[in-house]
DNA sequence: AGCACGCCGACT
DNA sequence: GTCGGCGTGCTC
């Protein structure tokens, strides 16, 4: 018998299968790690196929060494998957499978699932005084009870170990050592479900998927609940994604009251070994209900009813780093092989699963009101141009001011928002707020400090920065982005003796600094808290009365399609943060322009409306949803390798551009926005193209990178932040 | 990825 | 003379 083997090592060149023999006292399975000789040295392979015969040179094929569990830590659903991915989204199918493993059962320190345990038997004999290793491994074993087998052997050999197990001294068992991570205890609190939840969770029945439209505080995660206890009731089990940022002490510590053991919890603050001891209970199916962020797609879990991705329109649901993968494609993948429910949650749908449940391949399910029947908060646009003119240069406008007075003298608390995200800003005319854009792909430009130019991130076109402006001849013009810190220090000389609380990756990179800051804040009344993207997630603070968007726009101009987009679910998402209580809150939201459209939507919390104008915009020119982006990227440290490689493969794309004159929108080949990384050059393919014959094209496009480049290729599709 | 084999420069 | 630089190519 033969064996196809994936070697595990994240190389162009083994990208493939190598087939092995199977030694006939060796009992492979399909989905195994094993320990295979290659070349001159022996590493972890993954068997992915067994057949009676060897299309490899029979004389050349090497015999197995071992296998590493006696059982496969790949099931079946895991190996489709990889074949899936790796082929979809062009991936080297050992790094597709890194993804699936907790990083202690990779090559480098090969861990095993189950550990060999060694003791003393009961009533033992000695060995005799002339087999010295044997007497060391007694006294080791009196000294510590149970040490692991691989311990023992690598310690005093092999040889003695067995012989005293073989003479019965020593006894061997099997054992899963597992440590449960910390998480805080609270009160299991039953919620009777409102009419609405309760419609919601009748709704979601088939094994669909739904789009779970529902406004922030209409009470999702106990439908969430609901349907998750209704999985395991019928014998099944669940995945539960949540964005990293909320994955939270108090979200994890609820699901853990909800659900106790049977959850486990994955989440970017476990150490290497806890992750590995989670990953076990899955397997092993000790646990029913994972919740964690993106990777936890890929926990080995059988038998799923239901998939969970709250908060569905976030980023972070798309991997950023290297195996480039969206949370959406594989959960759709899980749902079919598993033929279970899908259910894709959030206040402010992304414009892609919106269009989908438009056209009926999602079932939308809504949740209109808020579960305390409260109004949302009232959101104020002030135009900063005009306190501009009205001589105000100062970070905040009179009617945030005067908020925030009225907010300290009642001894409530505010929540200000700084709209800042990456390295980079652009320009801006001050007096009429005219912000540069392409020529050729109606994005913002982005302003790059060290070149003093700006530049497109899409197509990468450069021009020269603005000192005059185009639009009204003004020469006051300002780039840069309003930092926390610059927003703590104008408050404090605001509001002297005011306790002011910041809050962004500074400050919360330190353990539990996250919980301290919202503990101090808590208690601080009144008090401000000042900070990024993390406040905006589901802390409910019930004196929180006030929000302040310090400035807006910084989402808006961010030179991708789907700025506009964000910065809706921003202004909604941020806006819930006030009056969670009895009272409405209120919001200002600062702003230079205040006329574009995004904030007429937002001010009136219509999704609808909104999701109307920017698919309508979206579909007119040429963008995602309604036509799909492919970058290619190469990378290499030779400059003149990756640019000449890159320039061969464009002008194969181009020919397959004249076969398809009516489906290209756009190509080009250019420098990547950040053309040196590391200390490898960076070029890249840009192309966009309507959706009818998207696949046809991705393929042949695929094909015409030359398999034998030096170059790193990377594929992307619909990218976001270029760089 | 890593390790062998291989063909040219400055040293015990 | 040889030790060792890292370029190229292979691993079932």
């Amino acid at each position: 018998m033969f064996a196809k083997i994936i070697i595990d090592q994240d190389a162009k060149a083994l990208d493939r299968e190598f087939e092995y023999s199977i030694p006939k006292d060796l009992d492979v399975k399909v989905g195994m790690r094993v320990i295979v000789p290659f070349g001159s040295r022996s590493l972890q392979g993954f068997v992915v196929d067994i057949s009676e015969n060897c299309s490899f040179d029979e004389a050349k094929v090497k015999p197995i060494l071992r296998t590493v569990e006696d059982f496969a830590c790949l099931k079946k659903e895991m190996l489709a998957l990889m074949f899936y991915m790796a082929d979809k989204l062009h991936l080297k199918l050992a790094s597709v499978l890194r993804l699936f493993l907790p990083s202690e059962m990779r090559t480098d320190k090969i861990k095993e699932l189950v550990v060999r345990m060694c003791s003393l038997s009961d009533n033992f004999v000695m060995p005799s005084a002339r087999a010295k290793k044997q007497l060391e491994i007694v006294s080791y074993l009196q000294e510590r009870g149970q040490v692991e087998f691989s311990e023992l052997s690598n310690k005093f050999g092999y040889a003695p170990l067995s012989a005293l197990v073989k003479g019965g001294t020593v006894k061997i068992w099997m054992q899963q050592h597992n440590r449960t991570p910390e998480f805080d205890v609270i009160e299991k609190q039953e919620r009777k479900l409102t009419p609405l939840q309760q419609r919601a969770v009748d709704t979601i029945t088939e094994n669909k998927t739904y789009l779970l439209h529902g406004v922030t505080g209409s009470g999702k995660t106990e439908v969430y609940m609901n349907l998750i206890e209704r999985a395991l009731s019928k014998g099944k089990s669940a995945i539960m994604l949540v964005p990293e940022i909320s994955l939270t002490p108090q979200v994890l510590a609820s699901f853990r009251s909800r659900f106790g053991e049977q959850v486990a919890l994955i989440h970017s603050g476990l150490s290497a070994g806890e992750r590995f001891d989670e990953w076990k209970r899955i397997f092993f199916g000790e646990a029913k209900v994972v919740v964690g962020a993106r990777s936890a797609i890929f926990s080995p879990i059988e038998n799923v009813g239901i998939i969970i991705i709250d908060e569905e329109h976030e980023q972070s649901y798309v991997s950023e780093t290297n195996p480039r993968y969206d949370t959406h494609d594989i959960a759709l993948f899980r749902r079919a092989y598993n033929n279970c429910t899908l259910v894709l949650g959030s206040a402010t749908p992304s414009i892609e699963s919106y269009a989908k449940a438009i056209d009926g391949e999602y079932q939308l399910v809504e949740m209109p009101v808020r579960v305390n029947g409260m109004e949302m908060p009232k959101i104020v646009v002030v135009d900063m141009l005009m306190e501009m003119r009205q001589g105000n240069n100062k970070i905040f406008s009179i009617p945030l001011i005067y908020e925030l007075k009225n907010i300290i003298e009642e001894k409530k608390q505010a929540m200000i928002f700084i709209n800042r995200r990456g390295f980079s800003s652009f320009q801006r005319c001050r007096q009429c707020g005219y912000v540069a854009k392409c020529s050729d792909c109606d994005v913002s430009l982005v302003y790059h400090v060290y070149e003093n130019r700006l530049k497109c991130h899409y197509c990468g076109k450069r021009f020269k920065a603005l000192d005059v402006c185009p639009s009204c001849g003004s020469r006051d013009i300002k780039q840069g982005a309003v930092g926390t810190e610059r927003v703590v220090e104008e408050l404090k000389s605001l509001f002297p003796g005011v306790p002011i609380f910041r809050m962004d990756n500074d400050t919360t990179s330190r353990k539990n600094g996250h919980r301290t800051i919202l503990n101090e804040f808590r208690n601080a009344k009144p008090g401000i808290l000042v900070g990024t993207q993390m406040i905006a997630k589901g802390h409910d603070f019930e004196d929180v009365l006030l929000v302040g968007i310090v400035d807006a726009d910084q989402s808006l101009y961010q030179s991708d399609y789907r700025s506009i987009e964000r910065t809706f679910q921003l202004i909604t998402q941020v806006s819930g943060r006030a009056g969670r209580s009895a009272k409405q809150g209120r919001v200002i939201l600062q702003t230079y322009s205040p006329k574009h459209f995004v904030y007429r939507f937002a001010t009136n919390y219509d999704y609808k409306g909104f999701f109307k104008k920017e698919a309508n915009l979206r579909k007119v020119t040429n963008f995602p949803p309604y036509a799909r982006i492919l970058r290619i990227l190469f990378s290499h440290e030779d400059e003149k390798v990756v640019a000449n490689e890159c320039k061969m493969c464009y002008n194969e794309v181009k020919k397959i551009k004249e076969q398809y004159p009516d489906d290209f929108v756009y190509l080009d080949v250019m420098k990547a926005p950040l053309n040196k990384i590391k200390n490898k050059f960076r070029y890249q393919i840009m192309m966009r193209f309507k959706l009818e014959k998207a696949d046809e094209i991705e393929k042949k496009v695929f094909l015409t990178v030359d398999p034998k480049a030096k170059s790193s290729v990377f594929f992307e599709v619909n990218p976001n932040n270029l760089s």
